[in-house]
DNA sequence: TGGGGTGGCTAATGCCATTAGCCTTAAGCT
DNA sequence: AGCTTAAGGCTAATGGCATTAGCCACCCCA
């Protein structure tokens, strides 16, 4: 009987697609065993359990998202950063639900656990980002978490088919964009002399 | 023996609060049952397993943060009405978040489920909100999905446990309604002529 | 060539959801 | 009051899942 050639990696990123593919939520043992042709205990071998592979799933969905914001952002600024950012972020929750689901939620249990700075990733270049709009230092921290709860929100609502009406959700998002942009950059004229 | 005094309604609220306390992932029919004094299989005589549960409770929670964001509303307007249907709401979340998860994911299974108009209510109430602005007709579909969109956002990070600095995360709440009431009050005049 | 670890497997346990079928209780009717 | 009946408990049984223990073949390397 050959061998499967499954290592750590392998089964995580199997378990990430097929959160994907149908939901974090619905994502067992057993059914990544048949996936992966082999049966459910040997998964045993290469990760501890499923907790501990939705964490896993968890580290690479933050990393994966860190890294698309990261390149969105690379070379632009201002509005187009922000948009790009914003973008990338909503545009990797649809390419991988699953995943994204498995970074809510997910809290890091260790001061060595990889779960921290991969969460923290995409949230940094978002305060890059924001830091173009020159705002008051001890409003950042208040823009920062608007502008994650505002994409964090849509993206979730889209992703469960919670918009309803036939208006365009991409337009939407813009338009959100749009007023953000508008708003933040009023705020940095407030504080000009 | 005497009887528990069941019915659908007392095992909903029952299985609503104690989604409240464990989460609406980890609520068994084992724990509930245990939890009314009673054996699993009897919790069958009332409500229709597992999933019909969580529907039961995904209406009633609607329900409630229609009947909250619908009561904070009742003789406000303009601002006051923006904060205090979205503080409404946010306040249901947290007091609430197993019922509101139940919400979120849950999608209506006919045109008979109550569930459909239950979640539409929320809703509605704060596009009324949203009318006091005297937006474009075609900005407001934009409009109350950014507001549904950030208030939802805001709402669950807050409920895991995502908002890492100190700074106060009312303050943020608040500077964030000021945000869009300033964003939207702008729009308005945008528009006139 | 001959270990030894790696990575499969089967078997077994225990929890949970769900269904079937029994039996008592309580409520209502005569 | 006594009888009937349905509602609402219960036990027993099934099947899916996660998880653990322990077995065994394969493959790499000495």
């Amino acid at each position: 009987m050959p061998r499967a050639g499954l290592d750590a990696e392998v089964v995580t990123e199997a378990g990430a697609t097929l959160a994907d593919e149908i939901g974090i939520g619905q994502l067992s043992m057993s059914i990544l065993a048949t996936r992966l042709g082999v049966k459910t205990p040997s998964l045993y071998k290469h990760v501890d359990g499923l907790g501990a592979l939705t964490h896993r799933i968890a580290v690479l969905g933050a990393t994966e998202a860190g890294d698309a914001v990261e390149e969105a952002v690379r070379g632009r600024s201002g509005v187009e950063a922000l948009a790009a950012a914003t973008q990338a972020l909503r545009g990797y929750v649809r390419r991988h639900p699953g995943r994204y689901a498995a970074t809510t939620g997910a809290r890091p249990t260790g001061d060595d656990d990889p779960l921290g700075p991969a969460l923290a990733r995409p949230i940094a270049s978002l305060a890059v980002v924001l830091q173009d709009y020159g705002l008051e230092p001890d409003e950042e921290i208040h823009a920062l978490r608007m502008v994650r709860s505002m994409v964090h929100g849509f993206a979730t609502i889209e992703d469960t088919g919670g918009f309803q009406w036939a208006a365009d959700v991409d337009e939407s998002f813009t338009w959100m964009i749009d007023f953000l942009d508008h708003g933040l950059r009023g705020r940095h004229d407030l504080h000009l002399p």
